[in-house]
DNA sequence: CTTAAATGTAGACACTTGTATGCATGCCGT
DNA sequence: ACGGCATGCATACAAGTGTCTACATTTAAG
């Protein structure tokens, strides 16, 4: 097998029965999260760090984008139903901690993606924009249902809970960064995260009782 | 002046007294906000797009990384006196909704300096995170001391406050990007993100109670 | 006016890049 | 067993890249 004129860089060890389209995904999250970012990536530095000839990868990508849409499409994909299971399930006055350490907990196991996809989420790429955003906004729509099953409150719009939910949300998959680039720091950012969560959600129903109040202001006694 | 091999792309109509310094900075910017980010330029493009040699950028910069770091330390640099002033004027009710219309104007005054600004603060360098970091911290401290000085309220933690504060600022510059991308959508923009501001003061207030509630569940009458 | 510094440029070099063409091998379906 | 498909590779091409050396012009200081 002829060795390629540039210095020989050590091929990743990546498991044997992955296939090159698996192999291409996982090196694109390696070298975006520690590099320059989805876009910042040549198709031959990526044909290195996949351990495949350059010209394999339009065996599995039409292009660049191609490329980009499957790297983003993993991020999330399946964190939606545990964290359902703990806001229908936990106490509700630990429901923001626990969720936020499950996010913790799978973004530790998916460091790259994490950090890809959180990056991407404002990036330059609008189809990775887009995508996430959708994401979130599932995860969101999520989050204010089972809030509203599990802690009903009257007179709260659901359009005000479900938008404080994508804030929310935006703001935990932030703090994955965070907690990433200081994994010692954990319990204080699942603290401050939690804090956060329940000042969010108490401040809306503050909020609109006020709003309530100075449409009506002689109707309470 | 003999004219690129390369197809002539017609050089940006910069104003004439701008120094080659300050035309790299703002092509940076412009390329940086357009396409693949900072680290996406690479130095012949830069000096296509201010117009110049390649070579000059050696005159002014000794590598990329001061380049980026001269484009970051603009970000939201006079922002902070702009801010104050209306947090220490303003009508209490209004300051949210108002900071956050001034920090909009500025944002569409200097559209690409807040693309990527924005973008970098979680972006993949190292030195622009920490920078752009200590910026907002500075913004959210004194954030903190105006609402304090504002509105100060009995057993509201100091620490607290600048922790949310810390969030706010995130928040409200992040809405710029969304601003950016729609600003047809400016009006609701604000209002939601007054909302979200409202929202976490006074819901900091409530959880503040609450945990003084818990710690001594006997001391109220 | 002269000199030094600042700033801009041309040309060259070695290297990398994206992508095309064509070949090779293994797997799968008939 | 055979043909088609999937997948990987080698080679080549044109273009772009970062950076070097040396020269030129403008500006500023003495």
């Amino acid at each position: 097998m002829p060795v390629a004129k540039a210095k020989p860089a050590p091929k990743p060890a990546a498991p044997l029965e992955l296939g090159g389209r698996r192999r291409l995904i996982e090196a694109a999250l390696r070298l975006a999260a520690e590099k320059r970012g989805l876009q910042g990536i040549g198709l031959r530095e990526l044909g290195r760090e996949a351990g495949l000839n350059p010209n394999t990868f339009y065996r599995h990508f039409r292009d660049l984008d191609a490329l980009y849409a499957a790297v983003v499409e993993e991020f999330g994909a399946e964190i939606g139903p545990a964290l359902r299971n703990i806001r229908l399930n936990a106490p509700i006055e630990q429901v923001p901690a626990l969720t936020t350490e499950l996010v913790f907990d799978i973004a530790k196991q998916n460091p790259e993606a994490f950090i890809v996809g959180v990056r991407e989420l404002h990036g330059a790429l609008d189809s990775a924009r887009e995508a996430l955003r959708r994401r979130l906004t599932t995860l969101a729509q999520e989050m204010a249902d089972d809030v509203l099953v599990r802690s009903p409150v009257p007179g709260l719009d659901e359009g005000l809970l479900r938008e404080l939910a994508r804030s929310i949300v935006e703001h935990v998959f932030l703090r994955t960064l965070d907690y990433l680039e200081n994994p010692r720091q954990r319990a204080a950012l699942v603290r401050r995260t939690a804090l956060f969560i329940d000042s969010l959600l108490y401040g809306s129903v503050v909020v609109a009782a006020r709003e309530r109040a100075a449409r009506r202001p002689i109707q309470q006694g």
